[in-house]
DNA sequence: TGCATCATGTAATCAGTTACATGATTTT
DNA sequence: AAAATCATGTAACTGATTACATGATGCA
């Protein structure tokens, strides 16, 4: 399991809110991991309960008060733990590639509508990927050399950026075929 | 949930056995859904229950006998309902990326056999897909025309070529950021 | 007045993983 | 004799999703 984990990097990155957590991983940290609100505060839950984290209550004016998390001793020790770990490389799960597959007894055209909404999604998505990397990454480096952290999200962030690239090329190749095989 | 949907394709393509069907879920299918055993004959009782499946008890030699599955009619509509029904467009779940992301607070450096080790299985992954395009889509057309399961399962194991080659070349990226922060 | 946002949670259910278990046959 | 393959399952646990719940503030 890895939310935990995730939550470690986000948390060093920043401190923050299980709220703000949430929102975390609705972008950035999410574009590769995502979980709901009801997960990360079950889990903060357990990890401020192991020791992996300090809170902070903050009070806010007209606001409710929101607890802050960082990440205490042990849990960058669990994190580093964690690195070390080798993890086996992930396999895919592809609903859209069953459904695909499903068509072949049913009929293809009927998916036409639904792979076009798939490839405007992943369109929105790179889009909103490449507008993120105009506005974090192409500024002058950080005073003091190479900020390894920077260097790490960008990378990370091009792997997205590959990933939507070459979705949106497959779907359209999927339309092709669907095309083709509906005579349209 | 696809996992009863995922059988319903396959068991479509060719009726078989709850091992049989963990088998295809190693490989063909399992490009892009896996699914272990326990969960194969879990799910199948529970659609067997439903009617959506029927069993045949088929008695071999020399080998334990086997319960041979087919989609019964209600299943077929199970599986046409969900192909109407539109799905979210998939989010990645990277563990890789969290680990990279994390690595900015240890030491980036101790990444690198992890991240060749990946790039090998993909690699190796890679291999094996173009193989089965080779021995399964390079022949003749079958006879009479257009075989719309055929050119279905293609474009599918093409997505998952193209899949490959980009985590391959992203992992390569990811290796060069490495040994760029190394100084290696 | 109504909707969106900030902020936190519980409860129930569903899906997925890991470990355990059995027993025959076939291959090395 | 040992290991691999065929064939089937149960049990316990962990993780993820969905639905429900509350209550304040700010904006249109």
């Amino acid at each position: 399991m890895a939310l935990e984990h995730a939550i470690l990097v986000s948390l060093l990155e920043k401190p923050g809110s299980g709220y703000e957590l949430a929102r975390r991983f609705d972008r950035s940290i999410g574009y590769f991991w995502t979980a709901t609100h009801q997960q990360i505060y079950r889990v903060l839950k357990r990890m401020e309960g192991d020791g992996w984290l300090d809170v902070r209550e903050v009070p806010q004016q007209a606001r409710p008060d929101k607890k802050e998390y960082s990440v205490a001793p042990p849990g960058r020790d669990a994190l580093f733990a964690w690195l070390q770990e080798p993890i086996q490389p992930e396999s895919l799960r592809h609903e859209l590639a069953v459904k695909i597959r499903g068509a072949a007894f049913d009929d293809p055209a009927a998916l036409i509508s639904e792979v076009e909404r798939h490839h405007q999604a992943h369109g929105d998505r790179l889009t909103h990927y490449l507008a993120g990397e105009l506005r974090d990454f192409t500024g002058p480096d950080a005073p003091g050399g190479r900020d390894a952290g920077r260097e790490l999200q960008h990378v990370v962030l091009r792997g997205g950026i590959a990933y939507e690239r070459m979705t949106l090329a497959w779907l359209q190749d999927v339309l092709d075929t669907l095309h083709r095989l509906a005579g349209t």
